[in-house]
DNA sequence: CCTACCGATCGGTAGG
DNA sequence: CCTACCGATCGGTAGG
């Protein structure tokens, strides 16, 4: 349903020359890879320049995230980071003003893509609402499990925020829980889904697989594809999903006759 | 099933107390409301000191939890602490070696508390799997909600502990989950649950009760049952429960005929 | 239990 | 893009 690999963050060719050889051999590995031949005939000099400034950038993030991940961001000097790419301290103030806005960059980056997707799956108006729920999950899971570093970082360096940032990530995040409950409200109101509590259901299934970054490794037992699958049924079941098609009425009530997660399992 | 109120951090009268008047006040209540008349009868003065001694080191944690909560363990300051208390900074070193042992000592509190009652719900020989994994529910949820605080301490801060200690906490969280896995997977033999993998199941009960602490507060819609009572229902859900006492199999597979949540909804 | 202090760390910058 | 530095913060302690 989803292409894996956003446009936050990609660490391909470039990144993993990043971490072998630093930043000078990434811009080589950069210009091998991911030159755009129309940008150079048409943008020539000043948009060459433009593209390396924003790979850079990219990479200084890059660097950033990782031990953000590992030792978390207060504990993480910006001579590290500087000392991660082969370079000094003062070349990172030259692409960001503060240590804050290396932070702050990385939330507008997963931010920015992630609420676009997930709300593109939740409010399209074609499909019933299990296929928008069905559809949601996947771009969820994906974007925790293929951003597991930067997810991790969202949720325990938000703190860090200033007070403006942290209140505006507050009211996304609500929005955000009103749109899924809103779904699922709709999923009652038409007698696919059955629930006590929308709100309670949504905020559910947001911490099942939020709580997948502490957990979950690509490198483990699972495929993402499997982990997909899983969550979907869990997911299904929590809304309590009955299929129109299989359902009799009693007393005015469906009544369920599959298991919500057979298709997957 | 579970007394509201664990050991863990009482913040009672003398808490109160602390946060209008400070350290001096708070004794004075404590003395009010917590002397036991039998230990001062026979242990008589040192028995009195060693009391004082540990309610002091109480105060302490009390007040390092707020602040951390708040503010984050590497944003809070020592004299921080020793102000909300009305004292200053050396005084804090005469209980505790080192901000570290702060930290230290608020986690050994809640994990010592929290995997007994834990694992008592869990392995309860008495009642099938649907009884102890209700049991074990009620347990959890409550842990959260009314640790919530400590329980957002643990969860974000954890970094912060030594390498030894991070270690041991990766391995008590395994153990947990194996844990909860085992009464899954027992429910689905004796043919009560219905799961496609019990390790994510158990997983995915795990991160839907820790996300609480993001979103509940006791001021809010719910009570503190009424939330439990639907975290049980949930959890019922992803186990898939169906009652025994009410399916019938068709092709050796059990037939769900009840809403798992009905009672509680 | 406090006053007064040390010493290390680290974000940020001047100047080239 | 680096060398060299400043200045503030803060954990921890000496001494009383």
């Amino acid at each position: 349903m989803e292409k894996p690999g956003g446009p936050v963050l990609r660490i391909g060719a470039a990144g993993r020359a990043l971490q072998r050889g630093g930043m000078k051999k990434a811009l080589v590995a950069s210009r091998d890879g991911r030159t755009d031949p129309a940008t150079l005939v048409l943008g020539a000099e000043v948009s060459a320049k433009t593209q390396i400034k924003e790979y850079k950038e990219q990479l200084i993030l890059s660097a950033a995230a990782n031990l953000f991940y590992e030792k978390g961001f207060q504990k993480t000097t910006l001579d590290e980071i500087a000392a991660a790419l082969n370079m000094t301290k003062p070349f990172i103030y030259t692409y960001f003003k503060s240590k804050d806005a290396l932070l702050e960059a990385l939330f507008d980056m997963v931010y920015s893509d992630f609420f676009g997707k997930a709300y593109a799956a939740l409010n399209s108006r074609l499909g019933s609402p299990r296929a928008r729920l069905e559809a949601f999950m996947d771009v969820f899971v994906r974007s925790n499990i293929q951003q597991h570093k930067i997810t991790g970082i969202l949720l325990e360096e938000e703190k860090n925020l200033s007070a403006d940032r942290i209140a505006e990530i507050r009211r996304q995040q609500h929005e955000f829980d009103q749109r899924l409950t809103q779904l699922i409200s709709e999923g009652v109101e038409v007698g696919e889904f059955n629930v006590a509590d929308a709100a309670v259901c949504s905020l559910a299934i947001s911490g099942m697989v939020r709580w997948t970054h502490r957990w979950y490794r690509r490198s483990g037992r699972l495929s993402e594809e499997e982990l997909c699958a899983h969550m979907r049924g869990l997911a299904l079941r929590l809304v309590g999903w009955s299929d129109p098609s299989t359902l009799t009425r009693t007393r005015g009530r469906p009544l369920r006759r599959t298991f919500p997660d057979r298709g997957h399992l």
